[in-house]
DNA sequence: GTCTATACTACGATAGAC
DNA sequence: GTCTATCGTAGTATAGAC
């Protein structure tokens, strides 16, 4: 299918030059077909960006769907075992952030964070809410001492260590002094990921 | 000075629409000048955009001058004053990433961060790397149990809590379910901010 | 459905007046 | 130093052939 190569290179596209930078043009000729399909498939270059969105949208929520089915099946009995869950969503999403393939995808929600249009919905109500929503539900279940709001913090702050390896990607780069985050280092990053997550979550409630 | 105009102006519209999508014409307008000013002053398009990365650079460098100043001559003498010291540098980056004039400093380093040009060089070399030398310095104190990737690693994590008041911003305002992040919010972040890194930072070392 | 051709607008760079 | 005028290029959209 000719739409589903369009959207993928128009994921690429935007991602790396912005809505504005890039150009149908180009997306079509990389694609190996005429500019009017975007029109024809589309609409428009606005039709193909809001497109772009919730292919990504349905992208990450597939690749999360399993963790997230084995959290909710678990329930969370224990502390130790809400502990465990958490972290088992956080290393799913930074194995996310550093897989390859999902590059793209990460630097077109990146730039639409700053500013949010109708796309940024998509994605959020899509992908990102079920997520975080569990996430805050097992924060809360752990740290009973932290209010509703304390807890929303805490997990966005606690996501904020997996979205430095993509936001971030050239600077953790730099600090490490290396040019490209490999196997190794993505494997050390996770476990410090999750011995930081661990010493929060287990503060003691009290 | 028609040219600091220019300057500020350019990062706002880079920051904005990246480097293709900005306009010369469109930031000549803004600062009320011709566009041949900006080839007389910065030779051209890419030259106004290496001058807002030095301005930018500089800009930091200036606001975290004071903080990096206490650091290096308090020294570290304890591990709770270490500590103390780690907390206020997270502190002052994180008001940094939570206050409205930087907000398009922001913006033009996350899109640099994606695809690093000499302009993420001069930033990061300019601005970013001494406090993450001394940020990495501290923490190797405190956490003698770690060896010194083991330091970066949970500097790079630690200060991504910070980088998601900035580059995850519309996913942060979701989560509260707010528009913006006023005064009240930031006080809660930035104090749970302080919390789990002191969390990360008390592991006891053995 | 996919192509070519074309209309129209906006871009960055530069020359030259003042 | 700052302006206007203009050149060549590249952008989106659309009409119409096949």
């Amino acid at each position: 299918m000719i739409s589903s190569v369009l959207l993928d290179t128009a994921i690429e596209h935007f991602g790396r030059h912005g809505y504005e930078g890039a150009s149908t043009r180009a997306i079509a000729n990389a694609s190996r077909t005429a500019m009017s399909s975007i029109t024809y498939h589309f609409g428009g270059k606005k039709g193909l960006y809001l497109a772009a969105a919730d292919h990504i949208a349905a992208g990450i929520a597939e690749r999360q769907a399993a963790v997230l089915q084995r959290v909710r099946e678990a329930g969370a009995a224990t502390r130790e075992q809400a502990i465990e869950e958490v972290l088992m969503l956080l290393e799913s999403l930074g194995r996310m952030m550093l897989a390859q393939d999902t590059e793209h995808w990460a630097r077109f929600i990146i730039r639409e964070q700053q500013f949010p249009t109708e796309a940024f919905h998509r994605i959020f109500s899509g992908a990102m809410q079920p997520i975080a929503e569990t996430l805050i539900g097992l924060i809360g279940q752990i740290r009973t001492d932290l209010d509703s709001r304390e807890v929303r913090a805490t997990a966005a702050l606690m996501v904020g260590q997996v979205l430095i390896l993509r936001a971030g990607h050239a600077a953790v780069c730099r600090v490490f002094e290396v040019l490209e985050i490999d196997r190794d280092l993505a494997d050390l990053l996770i476990r410090r990921l999750r011995a930081n997550a661990r010493c929060i979550l287990s503060e003691k409630p009290e």
